[in-house]
DNA sequence: GCCAACGTTGGC
DNA sequence: GCCAACGTTGGC
């Protein structure tokens, strides 16, 4: 199983919007790294849910529930979707800063690229991100 | 509102 | 195929 980050403006999409709808399609990525990276997502892989511009933080786990196919909000038919599901909101929600300043999150491609909207997470990371995400400071 | 980073487009 | 110009994203 794979790890991911996704971003998404609060205002446009956020969290909560996610479990109002239950499944939320993750539509509107225009970036072929950002695409490629939806497509290597399988059914099961979970997902921190990232809220960009408002907040910089992340705010909880998803679950994509339906691997990618063509993003009907793009006419020109280049880029897909996934489907994902709210899996469990953080006790706490992890902010930039705090990823920043953690000394085991510097490779993070959150931190390497800025504008990457959809990215892979390392395991190790992703285990560090929950224990901050739940209030375990442990490391 | 500004700016840095970086992806995309288009002229050559 | 290169590169300048431009547009977009996202943090501050």
């Amino acid at each position: 199983m794979n790890h991911w980050l996704l971003k998404s403006e609060p205002d446009v999409y956020s969290w909560d919007d996610l479990v109002r709808e239950k499944v939320g399609r993750w539509d509107g990525v225009r970036n072929y790294t950002a695409r490629n990276n939806l497509i290597a997502m399988k059914k099961g892989d979970l997902g921190f849910f990232y809220h960009s511009n408002i907040g910089k933080e992340i705010v909880g786990i998803m679950k994509v529930v339906k691997e990618a196919y063509p993003d009907p909000t793009d006419e020109k038919g280049k880029f897909v979707c996934v489907n994902v599901a709210p899996v469990e909101k953080f006790i706490r929600p992890v902010t930039l800063a705090e990823v920043r300043a953690h000394p085991k999150l510097h490779n993070l491609l959150l931190l390497k690229q800025n504008r990457l909207s959809v990215m892979p997470i390392g395991v190790d990371e992703w285990n560090i991100l929950c224990d901050l995400g739940n209030g375990n400071f442990t490391r």
